[in-house]
DNA sequence: ATCCCTGCAAAGGGTTTGCAGACGC
DNA sequence: GCGTCTGCAAACCCTTTGCAGGGAT
């Protein structure tokens, strides 16, 4: 009984914990938008509450699809315009994994990493290394250079027995 | 007098340098298209050519253009036709830079480096660290991959007075 | 009431593709 | 001569833009 009990709390624990980062998120860029004087908009919301609720990395089309899916009607048009907002106030980071289209992954409350990807199955998966952070510094005060951020992103093959599999396109 | 015998020796050896270089790439070439029966078009050549004798980075129009500066006619498809197979044989490095286009660079016998881009001027700059390929390996062995190669670029401002300019676009 | 933001659809820009003719093999 | 490669232009895909109507302030 005890048991039952126990798993209950960490459930609403967790469902707290998710609740919270999503309060969390929402208040900076309310604060964002306050700042700018860009309008708050419910759709703006209702973006970054999406982003934040999926897992790991996505596409404009993907979180398009996934929206509508939900009858939450916007257009492309508002996606790229919040996403863009987004990304200037660090709530989700873009990348361009090398293909045509940018890649979007939720960035608040995340250690900062970097990527590995598959060129079989596309799989994308992360990993970090305090190195880099060496590195910038040197090439900054190296090459007089004020370092924003970076993109650095490892292409291999994975040794996984389900990879080779070139059916699984552009997934992670 | 011995001084400018000197200077002239000295440009002839650079000269024979470039084109021993020019012979080498196109001997890669040559074996790469017979080792995959592909055919060897003077165009592959020619566009193999115009991009050793460039400097730096540049993308599929830059290109495209400067070959029909020199009146010689290709069509952009066979451009990119023989871009991808220049990566293929690692003749060539295509870049993402986080814009649309892609951008590439000639890659025999240049040492392998990494990029730094000015958000401002859009300059690109290159550097070395060697404890990326320690990061490699430990990333590599960690997590079971075999990997090919990867991308590392800082995104920053350089401290260049000619910079801020952004009227300078594209340009490296 | 203002005028920014949204949705829609069309335009844009880079890349890919289809096809007929050319040419390497 | 066969089959691939080229050149051209259209198609494609992702992203941006223009515009009219709607909603945040």
């Amino acid at each position: 009984m005890q048991v039952i009990i126990n798993v209950i709390d960490a459930m609403i624990e967790k469902l707290d914990k998710k609740s919270d980062r999503q309060t969390e998120v929402r208040q900076i860029l309310m604060a964002y938008l306050e700042s700018r004087a860009l309008r708050k908009t419910p759709e703006r919301f209702a973006i970054l509450e999406e982003i934040y609720s999926r897992k790991d990395h996505f596409d404009v089309e993907e979180l398009y699809i996934s929206m509508k899916n939900k009858n939450y009607r916007v257009s492309r048009a508002t996606v790229y315009n919040t996403l863009d907002i987004l990304v200037e106030c660090d709530l989700v980071t873009k990348h361009q994994f090398g293909t045509q289209q940018a890649r979007y992954e939720k960035s608040f409350g995340f250690k900062q990493h970097d990527h590995l990807i598959c060129l079989e199955c596309h799989k994308v998966l992360e990993f970090c290394d305090p190195r880099l952070q060496q590195t910038q510094d040197m090439v900054a005060s190296l090459l007089k250079f004020n370092i924003l951020h970076h993109s650095l992103i490892l292409y291999g093959n994975c040794q996984d027995e389900h990879c080779e599999g070139k059916t699984l396109v552009g997934k992670e």
